[in-house]
RNA sequence: GCGAAAGUGGCGGAACUGGUAGACGCGCAGGACUUAGGAUCCUGUGGGGAAACCCGUCCGGGUUCGAGUCCCGGCUUUCGCACCA
């Protein structure tokens, strides 16, 4: 072909310049409402959510848009494919986050956070995320808020919220309590001070009456399934029994009752209890403790209450008291001391526990440390009841020094022994625990919505009544917490003071504002609704969208949000609200971006900001560089150097469209290798394979460029299509300069025809003994006589085969192994 | 300590159910074009060897015609939980 004859499709094809066509499509796209998403007629809903950012002052990071834009991909792909898509974004504004920002720089947060809104929105678009912007939202507006309260009440009525006064964690530098999700190893998870133990009133939601749902549905949500193992950890469910020691006879009394309960998962091993512990804020320790040892237990209890957490949990050294007092072991009725140590814990089981240091390290060390007598019940092969124990013996076994059980296999005896105990001894009933504790909402903070409560003196505790919502959040000037435990809205004396709505008397109002992790525990069920001020979700609207199909989000947020969210729905889904108890069918937690093998950290000062990169290479260039540079559920290796590759992709996919010819005929080997990358990109996009599918489209790239010649336009036109999700910007460009109207968005996916991507011949790979040997290009079709004789027939195979083979393995298409 | 995931060239990473290890990209080397090039294009690039070949997916065993992939034992790294009885 020369110069002459080529006809260009685009006419004048300048160089690829995204500076030129990237404002120029989001203009385009905003004129068109091109992301605009027809809730109410379109057909095929997909809801493509992603996890709603927190709009911090320093913009949008490289770990949010790695996010969005793997979200952003996948929503572009669904549309492709046909779906409605409805791909929205907000902003989880309220807490503590904002506040203690807000107060460094002096400026309070009603006039920081749209600015920080401002910015994000800015980046996001120009990003160019399929956002619908009409359905915007934040957690702190009050049309947002009012539903957030609204659902607290729900809660309330449900009698799944109460209040009660409760050891909290306290972080002492932000001056609030903390879920114990927020506590990361004694410490703080914001500014790593470490908590201290507090009893203050606060508002708990029964989430673990939800337990066991929560657990069970785990088994049918299509979830990753490292968020899933998160999950059940946390729940920890671990089944036992409770055991009652009876006090001595003549020491019980109405107070004390008729024993202590523990909860072992061991019971088996009951025989070898040797002493009972209860934690220090257990109850019953005064009334057990005897007048001579009195002011020794009274003062390890002061110092236990006194000691912050992290020593406490961090340093493993057994401490501990003697009480005086005794219990009976229901087993063996003999006589056992009653102890007091901290490395019991009062918000587990019963806060109290039976001692087998014979089979427990942490009863063994504590038994060792104070001389306490240690006891073997369980003897594994080879031993027996005499076999001293060095250290505590966890493994399996059989019992021993277990009376009528001896001989039993330890595991067996779990059932058997907590039956005995049952029925001769009215002593255990099997019992299930869990670690997951009741959440604890309430937050002494100005910066998060106020718990739509009020206190009567006359009529007690009072709920806001719906048509007064939302309570709004009061514009308090010094906002800053204090460290009486009381939320700075107790400042605001008109607000505080409220008539009571059932009697209309004088009444203050709940002055703790909820946990962030409440806003953002519903958000989803807001996006199709946020022009409705009447109901917080619309039930048509959430019948068609709801429950979320993909949900992509960080694994740091699989205990915390992920778990409120699912609680949230289904209270919502118990009280009629809701359809569907899940609230999302589909969660993919994508990996983390580092720099250069190292973490990102403003300290490190090896931050990515976006805004640069997309300045200098193109929001399209850097997209697809983030969904490239490694596993999108894995995350990967951010490296500045990379960006030049997946831009030169850009360029060549430009000048090839830009160039294309339309006369002749499209090459069939190139055409071949077309319909193979269509196939496979859109495989590897439902699975999220992003960097596998950007690596097709390179190798495409190079086959088509390896011919030489301008290529034909139905070699490179569906090319486009293909690259629109990761690159949007150049594929809406190109697929206009092929003289489309309509958005490359709405022209669906390219056909994959089979035959046209089927291979005539193939190479096969020749193995000697699992080795190979040699290359032959065959027919597809070839059986493995044809195949045999094919290999023989080389002489450089034949040089390892001597006599006949002793064996052939043929997989047709791939390889013929021959065994000699 | 418990739980989860992962160890592949100089680097990021491919290899989906056991079937050509190293796709794709970066980097590097050589070349072309050029006044110039950190632009573009072409070629090469796991190690050893002149070659035939040999060796290679953290280490040691095993299963198999065949193992990066499966099994057993160990080492290392990352993440989560952390005295949960």
């Amino acid at each position: 072909m020369t110069e002459s004859t080529r006809q260009t499709v685009t006419g004048e094809s300048g160089g690829y310049d995204p500076a030129g066509i990237e404002p120029k499509w989001m203009r385009r796209w905003q004129e068109r409402g091109t992301n605009h998403t027809d809730l109410a007629a379109g057909a095929r809903p997909w809801y493509a959510l992603m996890m709603f950012p927190y709009p911090s002052a320093e913009g949008l990071h490289v770990g949010n848009l790695f996010a969005f834009t793997g979200n952003d991909i996948h929503g572009r792909f669904q549309r492709l494919q046909g779906h409605t898509v409805f791909e929205p974004i907000g902003y989880d504004a309220f807490g503590i986050h904002s506040e203690n920002y807000a107060l460094k720089v002096g400026e309070h947060p009603t006039r920081l956070i749209p600015r920080n809104i401002a910015n994000f929105r800015r980046q996001l678009e120009r990003a160019g995320l399929m956002v619908d912007w009409r359905h915007e939202l934040s957690t702190t507006d009050p049309s947002y808020y009012k539903w957030t309260q609204w659902i607290f009440l729900q809660l309330l009525s449900r009698g799944l919220a109460y209040k009660k006064r409760a050891a909290v964690n306290w972080c002492p530098s932000d001056k609030t309590v903390l879920a114990n999700e927020q506590v990361i190893a004694g410490a703080c998870e914001r500014c790593g001070t470490p908590v201290e133990q507090r009893f203050l009133e606060q508002w708990f939601f029964r989430i673990t009456d939800y337990a066991q749902r929560l657990l069970d549905n785990l088994d049918h949500i299509d979830w990753s399934e490292t968020t899933k193992t998160a999950q059940r950890n946390w729940i920890g469910r671990s089944e036992g029994a409770a055991i009652v020691f009876p006090l001595e006879r003549e020491r019980r009394t109405p107070n004390r009752g008729e024993g202590i309960e523990v909860f072992t998962t061991r019971p088996d091993t009951i025989f070898g209890a040797t002493y009972l512990v209860l934690a220090p804020e257990h109850p019953i320790v005064a009334d057990v403790t005897t007048n001579d040892r009195r002011a020794e237990v009274e003062a390890y209890r002061d110092s236990a209450a006194k000691q912050d957490l992290i020593t406490r949990k961090v340093s493993r050294e057994k401490t501990g008291v003697f009480t005086g007092g005794y219990v009976i072991n229901p087993a063996t009725r003999q006589r056992i001391p009653i102890w007091v140590a901290d490395y019991v814990l009062m918000d587990y089981g019963t806060g109290a526990i039976m001692a087998v240091p014979g089979h427990d390290e942490r009863d063994f060390e504590f038994a060792s440390a104070f001389g306490l007598p240690i006891v073997r019940v369980v003897a594994a092969e080879g031993e027996g009841s005499g076999t001293p124990l060095a250290e505590a013996y966890t493994g399996e076994g059989r019992l021993v020094n277990s009376g009528e059980f001896d001989g039993m296999p330890a595991s067996e005896a779990v059932k058997a022994v907590t039956l005995w105990l049952a029925k001769e001894r009215k002593a255990a009933r099997p019992v299930v625990n869990y670690r997951l504790h009741d959440w604890c909402i309430s937050r002494q903070r100005y910066w998060g919505p106020p718990i739509p409560v009020i206190y009567c003196d006359k009529c007690g505790m009072q709920p806001v009544p719906e048509k007064d919502l939302p309570v709004l959040l009061p514009p308090v000037e010094d906002f800053r917490p204090d460290d009486t435990g009381i939320s700075p809205l107790a400042r605001h004396e008109e607000w505080y003071h409220v008539p009571c709505p059932e009697c209309g008397g004088s009444a203050r109002r709940e002055t703790d504002v909820s946990d962030t992790f409440l806003d953002s525990a519903w958000y989803f069920l807001r996006y199709p609704s946020t022009d409705r001020d009447d109901v917080p979700f619309d039930p048509a609207l959430t019948k068609k969208w709801l429950p979320v199909h993909s949900y992509i989000g960080g694994n740091e947020h699989a205990v915390l949000h992920l778990l409120y969210a699912r609680f949230i729905t289904m209270v919502l889904h118990d009280a009629g609200r809701l359809h569907f108890e899940e609230p999302f069918k589909r969660f993919r937690a994508h990996g983390l971006i580092i720099r250069e093998g190292a973490k990102m950290s403003k300290s490190r000062g090896n931050v990515v900001i976006p805004d640069q990169y997309i300045e200098q290479w193109g929001a399209d260039a850097f997209r697809t560089y983030l969904m490239f540079l490694g596993p999108f559920e894995e995350g990967g290796d951010f490296r500045d150097r990379g960006i030049s590759g997946v831009k030169r992709f850009l360029d060549r996919l430009w000048s090839s469209a830009t160039e294309a010819r339309t006369d002749g005929e499209p090459d069939r080997e190139v055409m071949r290798k077309l319909h193979q990358t269509i196939r496979k990109v859109g495989d590897d996009i439902r699975r999220l394979s992003y960097n596998t599918a950007i690596a097709a489209m390179m190798e495409y790239m190079n086959v088509l460029r390896a011919h030489e010649r301008s290529p034909h336009r139905e070699e490179v036109e569906p090319l486009v299509p293909l690259v629109s999700p990761f690159a949007p910007f150049i594929a809406e460009e190109l697929w206009e300069r092929f003289g489309h109207e309509e958005s490359v968005f709405d022209s669906g996916w390219p056909g994959f025809d089979p035959s046209l991507a089927a291979e005539e011949t193939i190479e096969l790979v020749v193995q000697v003994n699992g080795k190979v040997r040699g290359k032959l290009r065959v027919l597809v079709a070839l059986t493995q006589d044809e195949a045999v004789a094919a290999a023989l027939a080389e002489p450089g195979i034949l040089r390892f085969v001597s006599g006949t083979p002793k064996k052939v393995v043929y997989v047709a298409g791939r390889l013929v192994n021959i065994v000699v």
